[in-house]
DNA sequence: GTCTATACTTAGATAGAC
DNA sequence: GTCTATCTAAGTATAGAC
């Protein structure tokens, strides 16, 4: 006996459910074909067939490739704010070696969750203006959330707080991306303890 | 009258030189479409048009697209070498300070002068074996060159000469690439100063 | 040696059946 | 809603005239 319903209710309800799963499916297989063939070579058939659904469907959830590499990206900044927000809520340690030692833990985290992909976004994605909009937004972000840190952080000695930030940001992120991404990998944390030792002394020293 | 020659000379002599020139004409066009418009929209079409030669007097010189832009890799790379090695060859400075200073300028040197093309070539360019074997020969040279000025040098304090050099060499090289090639490109000496003083502070600092 | 015209290939995107 | 089959566009590379 069917249940005492209101009676409209389709037959079967997935129509959401099931429509943000397949999504998601081109979405992760989309992330692993990038990252393994890059941007032009990662045709959306590829996808499609890695995602078992056909070229069609894939249509009807993104109007073009574009657009998948795009949502991929959007998702990894918005994960990345998030990660670096969440460690900045809690108590900063009082030394600013092990302050900067949370950011380029959190940074190298990010990176190596899939780097290949990364490389990928980074370097091939499309570039249009809102999505180059977006990531200057989120860079400026993080210039100005560590700009703000060194000025109330009573070690920094550094004479320009925005050029220090600055730099502090790109080369934490930069090395990150390539010294993890290369095909010669170096050890992760004598890395972490070399970057984090540089950028110490930088910020510290009486100039 | 005819010069006493040998009988067989050709009418126009420009064999070899002509054709040279060509090559080069066809190697700058490709230097400013791949630079104004990336690899994968920069065709072998608008090379042709730019270096006024049609598209099939362009496969006359080079076998496919991705050769030409090897070539232009090859050449950026030589050019880079011999300029280290030129300012190597001199006497260095005595302070380590300076010889950073040196480094530093070389690598912006390089990328100043065309900063689009350079991140066409590093990001986009075609990755077959021996393009990717030949520029990591480059890097090891230039790592195992700056390990060897640390070893020599007795300012330099860090317990790994290796993982310095390595660390000092991606520095300087990523920063200067993306600092320059970016939308909102730093002060080029203010940029200079800074990352001088931080490499030195790391390499002089007693830990 | 240089050109024009074009063949070939590939991939993005769509139409229409089921 | 999902599929298969197909169209269109673009770009590399070649053939053959001059």
């Amino acid at each position: 006996m069917a249940p005492d319903h209101r009676g409209l209710t389709p037959r079967k309800q997935p129509r959401q459910a099931r429509a943000e799963a397949t999504r998601q499916r081109i979405l992760t297989a989309a992330a692993h074909v990038f990252a393994e063939y890059g941007y032009a070579a990662g045709t959306t058939n590829r996808i499609a067939a890695r995602a078992r659904v056909s070229i069609g469907s894939l249509y009807q959830y993104y109007p073009n490739k574009d657009a998948i590499l795009a949502e991929l990206l959007i998702r990894h900044l918005d994960a990345g704010a998030a990660a670096v927000g969440e460690r900045l809520d809690g108590q900063l340690p009082d030394s600013l070696e092990e302050t900067i030692r949370l950011f380029v833990r959190t940074s190298i985290d990010n990176h190596l969750d899939d780097p290949q992909l990364l490389r990928v976004m980074a370097e091939q994605g499309p570039r249009t203006p809102e999505l180059l909009d977006k990531v200057a937004r989120h860079h400026r972000a993080r210039v100005a959330s560590v700009q703000a840190l060194f000025e109330r952080h009573p070690q920094v000695r550094v004479a320009d707080t925005h050029v220090a930030a600055r730099l502090a940001v790109a080369t934490i992120e930069l090395l990150a991306h390539q010294l993890l991404a290369a095909p010669d990998p170096v050890d992760v944390t004598r890395f972490e303890n070399e970057l984090v030792a540089m950028l110490t002394g930088y910020l510290t020293t009486e100039r």
